[in-house]
RNA sequence: GGCGGAGUAGCUCAGUCGGUUAGAGCAGCGGAAUCAUAAUCCGCGUGUCGGGGGUUCGAGUCCCUCCUCCGCUACCA
């Protein structure tokens, strides 16, 4: 096996079914697992639901049901839009397993150990609906005079022991780490606000709650649970095996990427690393903070009604189709937006219209013309250039490109093979060919097979399904798929020994139809 | 308020250290071809590069200022 190579997605809060954002970034992490395994690298791509906290419990109590069967009913909506979406991880972690709340344990007496946790008390304006504390300077005034957090809920003056953890003492190595390690926090902007964040001074940060027992019991302390981010954070390790000394934490620990949202970007670059360099752990490479998604350039709510399924959108447009979409449409770490017609119209002109009409009309003309058949052939300048300009976008400039997380910039790389295909086609036309020059015609035809089956093996990570049913009509084995594969020197020799004959093509890359409701 | 980012063709965006007539895709218009998923190929852009001022032989690219939009500004996940 490869280098290895560890991924993971924020853990989703189950406390609503998943929305078009928890499928971005599943999609955007399954992308990015699939793309380094066809590099050859050994990966480990890990995602679950972060099920603890009041909401979870309160919202077990208005539906009358323990909040364990809650999670496990709402959990499962994610499993299965993870098998929907063909998002191929390795570990889906809960942290209501066992095994998790011995690894948030571990990890606490860790950082305890390093004396970095001391009881106190925390006193503050507490709204029990939003489950936090305010400031003063935040509240609002409402009616009668009445205190009121920032986002219109009621506040009281609440004193409760809590566990601290020492996050002052952490200011300075932590903007160590970012001056050092600039592509710890990415994008660019996101390391800025961090800094900025930082540079203003740390508080010590509350880190156990009295005042409901949905959580991981703190060791020593069987009153307090374990504040929220404490337990989630800890995933990454507990899927690993964590605290036992596993192969798996040696072999993939520190994880190269946790990819996440804008949102929590700072849970996961100021807390997560101070947590772990308390606990005298070895820090992630890198966080990463995709944009959020928006419906026609509207954030969706519920109030506007404009809410997606993303299970049913990918039933509506084909699974590799969405897929393909968000990594190309929306550039990696800002903001996107989509709609049926920006899905339909992309995916139209390019998947199927300049990629999929290319493998068909090659394919159907190898079947109809050539039985099928592949041998050997000789090539003109003009092949050999076609062949070098698609090796060098799906060996060369997409794996850099993806490798950097620009999916966008790696598509269109990809794309513009694709059209020197279309044009070599027209230049070549093998259908004027067939009655002058059949031998040359056979040659064109097989130049452009070797060419689809380059671009196909680098969207694979992309378009996976659709991919391997293109791959599975190449008669392309499935142990040589991998754009590590790209460059074996005998594979073409090795297809036509094998002798298997092409049959007629079956599209895999449909046109796309706009639904009726939706045109407008 | 403070800090940071953005404002380029109808739409989505590229434009690295300032340098020749500012680019791509989509949409639109014209032509070619007919192997193919009514798909493909070729050709066509007089854009106040948000406004104004400045530095420079020369600025979308640097400086100042103004306008607009967005993000961050501690304990909801």
């Amino acid at each position: 096996m490869g280098e290895p190579y560890y991924i993971t997605t924020a853990i989703s809060y189950p406390n609503g079914k998943p929305h078009i954002g928890h499928a971005y970034e599943a999609i955007a992490a399954d992308v990015i697992a699939r793309f380094h395994k066809s590099m050859g690298r050994d990966v480990r791509f890990q995602t679950g639901t972060d099920e603890h906290g009041l909401k979870m419990a309160q919202k077990a109590r208005d539906l009358g049901i323990a909040p364990k069967q809650l999670a496990d009913e709402m959990s499962q909506h994610f499993i299965d839009m993870c098998a929907t979406l063909n998002i191929d991880y390795d570990v889906f972690l809960r942290t209501t397993e066992a095994r998790h709340h011995e690894a948030s344990q571990a990890i606490w007496r860790r950082m305890e150990a390093n004396g970095d946790l001391y009881l106190d008390r925390y006193e503050g304006w507490y709204s029990v609906r939003d489950e936090a504390y305010y400031d003063e300077s935040e509240l609002v005034e409402g009616e009668g005079g009445a205190k009121l957090s920032p986002q219109g809920t009621p506040v009281e003056w609440t004193v409760e022991e809590s566990w601290f953890f020492r996050l002052s003492k952490y200011q300075e190595p932590l903007l160590a780490l970012y001056r050092e390690n600039p592509e710890f926090i990415q994008p660019d902007a996101r390391r800025n606000e961090m800094i900025a964040f930082v540079s203003q001074g740390l508080r010590d940060l509350s880190v156990s709650r009295t005042s409901f027992d949905w959580g991981v019991k703190v060791p020593g302390s069987d009153n307090h649970v374990m504040y929220v981010w404490v337990d989630a954070l800890t995933n990454y390790l507990t899927g690993l095996g964590f605290p036992g000394e596993t192969s798996a934490v040696e072999k993939y620990w520190p994880a190269n990427l946790h990819l996440i949202g804008k949102d929590i970007v700072r849970f996961h670059t100021i807390y997560w690393p101070a947590f772990l360099m308390s606990a005298a752990l070895p820090l992630p490479r890198q966080v990463f903070g995709h944009g959020f998604l928006l419906n026609r350039g509207q954030k969706e709510s519920k109030s506007l009604g404009n809410v997606t399924d993303p299970v049913e959108l990918a039933g509506r447009f084909g699974v590799d189709a969405l897929r393909y979409f968000l990594m190309r449409e929306v550039a990696f770490g800002q903001d996107g937006s989509y709609s049926p017609e920006a899905i339909v119209t992309r995916c139209n002109a390019e998947l199927a219209n300049s990629y999929g009409n290319l493998v068909q009309r090659v394919l159907s003309m190898i079947f109809k013309n050539m039985d099928g058949k592949l041998a050997t052939f000789s090539t003109i300048e003009a092949d050999d250039v076609l062949l070098a300009t698609v090796r060098e976008a799906c060996a060369v400039d997409l794996p850099r490109e993806f490798a950097a997380l620009n999916f966008s910039a790696g598509i269109d790389a990809w794309m513009r093979a694709v059209f020197a295909c279309n044009a070599y086609i027209d230049e070549q036309a093998p259908w004027s060919l067939r009655k002058t020059d059949p031998e040359r015609m056979r040659a064109v035809l097989l130049c452009l097979f070797m060419a689809i089956r380059d671009l196909t093996i680098a969207i694979a990570p992309v378009a996976p399904g659709a991919a391997a049913k293109v791959l599975d009509q190449l008669g392309i084995p499935a142990d040589q798929r991998r754009i590590a594969d790209l460059g074996h020197a005998e594979w073409y020799m090795d297809r036509v020994n094998a002798g298997e004959r092409l049959s007629a093509p079956v599209g895999a890359f449909p046109r796309l139809e706009l639904p009726q409701e939706d045109a407008a």
